[in-house]
DNA sequence: GATTGATCTGGACACTGTCAAGTTGAGGGG
DNA sequence: CCCCTCAACTTGACAGTGTCCAGATCAATC
């Protein structure tokens, strides 16, 4: 366990306490004095730690992408299939941006954030790099004339929009059992279209 | 011109300031009181138009629904090849997000608009509606086995994509000058991209 | 056991959004 | 012509916010 100082180990209290307050009110109803109501802190606490709320946002942002690194390394490792593994990939981000709202909602607003953060910078860096393996695998295995660059950038785009539409996704659904499986056929039809499309005709 | 009251057309006048400190400062850093200031009025004039923030908002976004249908549907008007025509509707969207920049933003948040406002749902169910029109043109003169919902989705994403990287995207092109050529490159890319993975093969 | 320095508190300030009550002034009916 | 009505707007107040500041607390080291 971390280190025990007056109150525990206060950083990883406020960053959990923020990501529960982004899930329940999103970035527009965050308040720095609730994060320290709910870490039992006094309203100033968190400015010792993180100086202002970009400070903390920027590191809920950083650990956010540690995460998302994390999990399309561990979805795409040692599958072969060009579907399978652009699926599983694209899967990886679109769940772990949905089952970590709090998280997601910092990551790519920008606008909480300061992105000239060390750390938010490289941990959204990693996450990128990640993404960019798996394309120069797809150069290797599918395709050798492939753009990485410009590929990478518009599976990003893709996975994002996903996921920014599923709200709308799910409103369209209506009933919540349908949910996951309209998204994650939207993600099969985003993967054939991409796989289609790079193919050399 | 519109009726004259003690200020003028006041309605539109905090719409127009509203947009400005948008652009500005984005949303986040927006404020009420500072729009009132800008427009020339006391800080609670807002509120008899507007209900709240929320309500001011949602009209500069359904505002720029407006604008983005209507470009959408002029620059594809006319045109019969289907590579200009899908380039010409993702110029459009592409090119009316970064022109306006403060109308975007309150577009694609959802943070800081009442999702419930019909003449908000009306806007911007109607630039969907503008993008569901091109789609089934592609269908029609593609492939007519195209899911069309699907495929309307995916551009929206795309799309979306591409404005909400644009920064990284400059600056990983450092000068000013290739920032278009890079995300018109995109869009090309892009566009090929779809086009290629949605024809029959 | 005293000192030091990080950790945290409490108070202050300017600012915010929203509500309630009062003021202004244009347009219409007597 | 005057007054009256009613929408448009102002003023004042309140609770809540982010951030700065001086001080209190306490673990660890000398």
């Amino acid at each position: 366990m971390p280190s025990e100082y007056h109150h525990g180990d206060l950083p990883t209290a406020l960053r959990a306490a923020a990501v529960e307050l982004l899930a329940e009110r999103g970035p527009a109803g965050f308040s720095l004095r609730e994060v320290a109501r709910r870490a039992g802190v006094s309203h100033a606490a968190p400015s010792h730690h993180f100086g202002d709320a970009q400070g903390l946002l920027s590191s809920v942002a950083a650990e956010g992408f540690s995460t998302l690194t994390k999990a399309m390394r561990e979805a795409t490792e040692g599958i072969e299939d060009p579907r399978e593994r652009l699926l599983a990939c694209g899967r990886a981000y679109v769940n772990t941006a949905l089952d970590n709202p709090g998280h997601y909602a910092v990551m790519v607003t920008h606008e909480f954030t300061n992105q000239e953060e060390p750390n938010l910078q490289h941990c959204s860096f990693e996450s990128y790099l990640t993404l960019l393996e798996n394309v120069e695998w797809l150069r290797d295995n599918v395709n050798a004339d492939l753009d990485v660059e410009a590929t990478a950038t518009l599976l990003w785009a893709g996975g994002h929009g996903i996921v920014e539409l599923s709200p709308v996704i799910d409103d369209v659904a209506e009933h919540t059992d349908t949910r996951s499986h309209n998204i994650d056929e939207l993600l099969e039809a985003w993967t054939d279209m991409v796989l289609n499309g790079i193919r050399p005709r």
